[in-house]
DNA sequence: CTGTTAGCGCATTCAT
DNA sequence: ATGAATGCGCTAACAG
């Protein structure tokens, strides 16, 4: 019926008073009588008023939304880092949108200047880029005073606050385990692309060795973009080259994923003959056959991490705060595919 | 350094034009000459100017935004719809704002009044609620002359534009498939809400064993939430209750995860003994020991669809468009868990 | 092709 | 405890 928007100046003239009442009374300012309060409030709902929070974002010069890019929302862990900001945000009457990068650097700009354009009071983000170059369009974001946090795959480069769970750990965890199994031919799956991440499981995995006395074998480890693709074209490699291995850890569970198909339809036996390890603890790596150890992120914590070195920031009056960094312990979660020895 | 924003206005100055100048050239406006757009342009560029859509959706009383609401976003057939209304969405100028309604009713009042009040100038959305009681907010966004378009999980409730799959034919084929592989006592896993799709993919089950002169049994018939555990419940229930059963078709591929899960503890053989079919083709499908047959329900296409019906309501000019309806044809994906018979 | 004027809806300073 | 006045940054009549 009533078509026309309600705002709040309608409020008003059908209470007899004026807007900045009416706008004082939906805010729950103190300096507002109960009664008037209780007015407004019940002639909005009769109006069928909407805030517009558009008007209230330009008038304020913020808009209560946070800003937050993944490379991309379908992998468990990037959706469970989305819920753990919005738990933390919602909270504190924030909102979250969500918007992915897709693994190219071209959309991750498009993308930020999308969230510089709508005006959020702050960007959190797992980047898409490595190289120094990638971050150029972060500069904007933190010269125009617009709080921005990393989480995961992060870089000290941009001079800002960040999450991340201490992958060296994870890594080191993972493959003294497999050491512990008795495999002593443990190969390695990583990124190509040297995202510090990738560097810093890389390490756990060399250091792992190293402790335990394993000569580290530069031919066991194997590049490529961490998809399933990749993994299994890493193990056709190892077995045609006949290369000696008897583990994998990998820093995806997609790539160990890969392994295991390739593994199966050549017969190997998992764990048996090759042990395998992944890294995220994605939902499906307890539906595989067997199932697969892997590491736990702690992506919600990660999120509600993230979320708080934001409010930090946002609330932190001076114009250079110190860049904070959360340290999240990872966990190794031990499944099937790595259990050679019973308990 | 200049942490002071710059506006239209800063441009102008600069020129010695007016804003409205500015605003033209940046718009591209056709009649503005092409040496002060340039001008323009670069002076932008040159002060740092980004543009504060804000302001422009405030006065133009339109935020080229699309709010899309899914029960969670970690579905990857949720994920992918989203996808699919980007695609759509980005090539016409407008961003993808993704909520989640997390499977209650109450989250998803919120997120509507959420994007109501960020104005968005449309809502796409798979339902969360089955009963009429659980529309009613619904009437708020289509009453307010907010475009509305359904996917997936709709309702006929509320008067709107919605696109879906034929569900019937999903689960008739999937069904059918079943018997053609000599399957006679077939149990169906079922939603306990009666959401349509459901319901649907219940009919072409029902229909499917009529066809096929085959003896519909109700107690083959298990209702639950749709997740991994309700699967194991279920299907435990069959082995225990000795009801013969030699396959079962689930509306969901996580509860028919959870049925593999529990004939494999209990060493059933796969699909010798009891051959499986689940629901939406979700990526862990093929992951599974063996592989999971199911039914793809195209959701990059059924989001595309989505944000066609909603941009046709936009242009509409009259008021009241007819609701239009946009089905998809399902696909069955034919993996080893179904497959008894070689071809 | 460009300038003038006005206002989108709201929050806020300064009054009273 | 409330009102009056102002402007956030932008676009869109209307004018010329």
């Amino acid at each position: 019926m009533n078509s026309k928007k309600t705002t709040i100046h309608d409020i008003a003239e059908k209470l007899n008073i004026t807007a900045s009442t009416v706008s004082r009374a939906l805010n729950n300012n103190p300096r507002i009588s109960e009664a008037t309060k209780k007015a407004v409030l019940t002639m909005a709902k009769d109006l069928n008023y909407q805030p517009n929070n558009l008007a209230a974002a330009l008038r304020k010069g913020k808009s209560q939304l946070i800003g937050i890019i993944v490379p991309r929302i379908n992998r468990s862990f990037f959706s469970a880092v989305v819920r753990g900001v919005e738990e933390v945000a919602n909270q504190l009457n924030y909102r979250v949108v969500v918007s992915q990068s897709l693994e190219t650097v071209e959309n991750e700009i498009a993308v930020v200047n999308t969230l510089l354009n709508a005006r959020v009071d702050g960007i959190i983000v797992s980047l898409v880029g490595e190289k120094s170059t990638d971050y150029e369009h972060y500069e904007n974001v933190t010269k125009k005073g617009v709080p921005l946090v990393l989480f995961d795959r992060t870089t000290t480069e941009i001079g800002t606050s960040q999450v991340i769970i201490d992958d060296y750990l994870g890594a080191y965890m993972a493959t003294e385990h497999l050491i512990k199994q008795g495999c002593t031919k443990i190969a390695h799956f990583t990124h190509k692309k040297r995202f510090n991440i990738y560097n810093e499981r890389y390490r756990g995995y060399v250091e792992a060795l190293k402790n335990h006395n394993i000569p580290f074998n530069e031919s066991l480890v194997c590049e490529g973009n961490m998809q399933l693709e990749d993994g299994r074209n890493c193990t056709k490699r190892l077995l045609d080259t006949d290369n000696d291995f008897d583990a994998i850890f990998s820093s995806s569970d997609y790539a160990i994923m890969g392994a295991m198909q390739v593994l199966k339809e050549r017969n190997v036996k998992i764990p048996e003959e090759v042990a395998l390890v992944g890294f995220s603890n994605e939902p499906f790596t307890s539906f595989t056959d067997p199932p697969l150890t892997s590491v736990n992120q702690f992506p919600i914590e990660m999120g509600q991490a993230a979320a708080e070195l934001f409010f930090e920031m946002l609330n932190s009056t001076k114009k250079k705060l110190i860049p904070q960094k959360t340290v999240l312990q990872p966990e190794l979660i031990v499944r099937a595919s790595s259990l050679k020895l019973e308990h």
